[in-house]
RNA sequence: GGCGGCGUACCCAAGUGGCUAAGGGGGAGGUCUGCAAAACCUUUAUUCAGCGGUUCAAAUCCGCUCGCCGCCUCCA
C-alpha cells in the first residue's frame, strides 16, 4: 500500500510504526459554525481512508478532534449574547446530523480540547522549562527559531518567512513567526487557571497535547485539509517534536480543496455550500459519490451538473442491481443450461474487478479509479444479463457478483442501500407530489390498460408519472 | 515577492517511462420493445496547454513559455 506523504512530497509504502495496527490522527473541526462542503469531503475522505485500512486487515484507531474554545467561538458567543459552551454545542450537534446523513463513521476517540486543558498545560509547561517558549505578560509563545526543523512540512525556510510576514500586531512576541501556546483572557472571556496567570489554550496546542495522550508520542497518520499544512501541522510539528525529542508523525497526509468558479470554498470568501444546502436538492449518497469520483489530493469544482451526474451513476448503479433481484426471484431461470463459454469469461471478469480494485485503493487511495472499477462491473453484469443466462451455474455467478458489490461498495459506503431504497429516497428529494400508494395505484391502473392494449391510455399514464419526474421501465411481467 | 500544485475528448475524470490513453455523463447510429424507457453493441482523444530536450521508447523525466489555482492571516 502506498501513502503520498506530504512531508517528504512523494508516495511513500505504508509500514506502521507497529505492524498491523494504525494510529491516525485527524484534524476536525472548529465549532463556530455549520459546516461546508470543505468539511465533508476532508471527513469522507478521511472515514474512507479508515475504512479502507481496516478492510486491508489493520487494526485502526482513529482520534478526531472538536475545537470548542478559539476566538471564533468567542466571537460569536458575544454576538449572539450566549455561552461559548453553548455555542460549541450547538455547532457540534449540527455537525454530527451532516456527517450521519453522509455516512461519515464516528471516530474511536473524539476529544474536545476544553477537556484537555490540563494535558496542553503540562505540554506548555514542559516547553518554557525546555527554553522553547516564553511567558510576555501571561501569554505564552513558542519561539521558532528555537526548532531548526521549523518549516519542513511546508517547505520553507526562516528567512523567507520573514520575508514573506505581514503586519504583526502582537507586538509582545519576540518574532512574528512565533504563535501562542496560551493566550491570556480578556474580561468575560473564557479561561483556565494556568502557571501564567488565567487563559486559554492557543490553537496549536490542542492537537499536539491530545494526539500523545491518545496515540502515544509518534504515531502513523496524521491528516486535514490543505490548508491546515501551514501554520497549523508546521506549529503541532515544532511543539510536539520540541517537547518530546521524537518524530511527531510518520505519514502527513491532506485532502484538496471543493472550488466555486476555480476559487477555494470558504468562509471568508463566502462562497461556500453548507452541506445542509445541498442535502435539500441531493441524496447524501450523491454528495458521498461526487467527492469520492476525484482523487482526493486534487481539487473538485462544485457544480449542480456534477452532482446531477453522479446522481445518474448511482441510479445506473442500483438499476443493474434490481435487474440482479429480478433474476434471482425468477425460479423459472434456474432451470436450464448455462452458456459454458459466457460464464467461464465471467467468472474470470469477476476475479479480476476485486483485484483492480485493491490496486487502486492500494495507490494512495485512488477512489475514483476505483469507482470505474465498479461501473466495469456493472456493464459486465448487465452484458451477462442480457444474455438471457438460464441455470444454476449462472445463478451462482450474478449471486456472486452481487457479493463482490456489496463488498467493494462497503469500503467506500456507497450503494449499501437496497434499489427500493434509493427510489425512495430520491422521490424525497425531487419533492415528487405523490406518495409511494399514489404511484403503485398508477401502475395498477397503467397495466390494466395495457392488458387491454389500450395503448393511448397506458402512455398518457406514463406521460403524466414522467411529468412528474417519474420514469416508467416497462418489464416482462409489467 | 517566496514556496507548492495543476492544464488529458463536448463535460467530469483515472493514468506519472513501453501491451488497445480507465470509468461516468453527453452526442450520433444500431439491437430489443405495442410505442417508450432501461440495458447492450458500434462510434465520439493516432493524442495528453505550447515549444524544445533526454531516451530504443514520454501524457508520464528535464528546460522554457502561456494559462489557472493554492499556501505565506483564521480556514477542511
Amino acid at each position: 500500500m502506498k501513502i503520498y506523504n506530504t512531508l517528504t512530497s512523494k508516495k511513500e509504502e505504508f509500514v506502521p510504526l507497529d505492524s498491523g495496527k494504525v494510529d491516525m490522527y485527524v484534524c476536525g473541526i472548529t465549532a463556530y459554525d455549520v459546516c461546508h462542503l470543505g468539511h465533508a469531503r476532508s471527513a469522507i475522505v478521511f472515514d474512507v481512508i479508515k475504512r479502507y485500512l481496516r478492510h486491508s486487515g489493520f487494526q485502526v484507531r482513529h482520534t478526531r478532534n472538536i475545537t470548542d474554545v478559539d476566538d471564533k467561538i468567542i466571537a460569536r458567543a458575544k454576538k449572539e449574547g450566549v455561552s461559548t459552551g453553548e455555542i460549541a454545542n450547538r455547532y457540534s450537534e449540527e455537525y454530527y446530523r451532516d456527517m450521519d446523513m453522509l455516512g461519515v463513521s464516528r471516530a474511536d476517540i473524539e476529544p474536545k480540547a476544553t477537556e484537555h486543558i490540563k494535558e496542553m498545560v503540562d505540554l506548555i509547561k514542559g516547553l518554557v522549562e525546555r527554553g522553547y517558549a516564553y511567558d510576555v505578560n501571561g501569554n505564552v509563545y513558542f519561539e521558532v527559531s528555537k526548532f531548526s526543523a521549523y518549516g519542513k512540512l511546508s517547505k520553507r525556510n526562516l528567512d523567507e518567512m520573514m520575508a514573506g510576514a505581514r503586519v504583526e500586531v502582537d507586538e509582545r512576541k519576540k518574532s512574528p513567526l512565533d504563535f501562542a501556546l496560551w493566550k491570556a483572557s480578556k474580561e468575560g472571556e473564557p479561561s483556565w487557571k494556568g502557571p501564567w496567570g488565567p487563559g486559554r489554550p492557543g490553537w496549536h496546542i490542542e492537537c499536539s497535547a491530545m494526539s500523545m495522550k491518545y496515540l502515544g508520542q509518534g504515531f502513523d497518520i496524521h491528516g486535514g485539509g490543505a490548508d491546515l499544512i501551514f501554520p497549523h501541522h508546521e506549529n503541532e510539528i515544532a511543539q510536539s517534536e520540541a517537547f518530546t525529542g521524537k518524530p511527531f508523525v510518520k505519514y502527513w497526509v491532506h485532502n484538496g480543496f471543493i472550488t466555486v468558479d476555480k476559487e477555494k470554498m470558504s468562509k471568508s470568501l463566502g462562497n461556500f455550500f453548507t452541506i445542509k444546502e445541498i442535502l435539500e436538492k441531493y441524496d447524501p449518497e450523491v454528495v458521498r459519490y461526487f467527492l469520492l469520483a476525484t482523487h482526493y489530493r486534487s481539487p473538485i469544482e462544485f457544480s449542480d451538473a456534477q452532482l446531477s451526474e453522479a446522481e445518474v451513476s448511482i441510479d445506473r448503479y442500483y438499476s443493474t442491481v434490481l435487474r440482479i433481484n429480478d433474476f434471482e426471484e425468477d425460479t423459472a431461470l434456474a432451470q436450464g443450461v448455462t452458456e459454458p463459454r459466457a460464464a467461464e469469461e465471467f467468472e474470470k471478469l469477476l476475479a479480476s474487478v476485486k483485484d483492480k480494485f485493491k490496486d487502486a485503493m492500494d495507490d494512495d487511495f485512488n477512489t475514483a479509479l476505483a469507482l470505474g472499477c465498479i461501473f466495469e462491473l456493472i456493464r459486465e453484469v448487465n452484458k451477462f444479463l442480457d444474455a438471457r443466462p438460464s441455470g444454476q451455474k449462472a445463478g451462482e455467478l450474478v449471486a456472486k457478483s452481487k457479493e463482490v458489490l456489496t463488498e467493494l461498495g462497503s469500503v467506500l459506503n456507497i450503494f449499501n442501500r437496497t434499489p427500493h431504497e434509493w427510489y425512495i429516497s430520491l422521490m424525497r428529494v425531487k419533492n415528487v407530489g405523490f406518495t409511494e400508494g399514489d404511484i403503485l395505484n398508477e401502475i395498477t391502473r397503467r397495466h390494466e390498460a395495457r392488458q387491454k392494449k389500450d395503448w393511448a391510455a397506458a402512455d398518457a399514464i406514463r406521460k403524466e408519472l414522467e411529468g412528474k419526474g417519474i420514469i416508467l421501465e416497462d418489464k416482462k411481467e409489467g
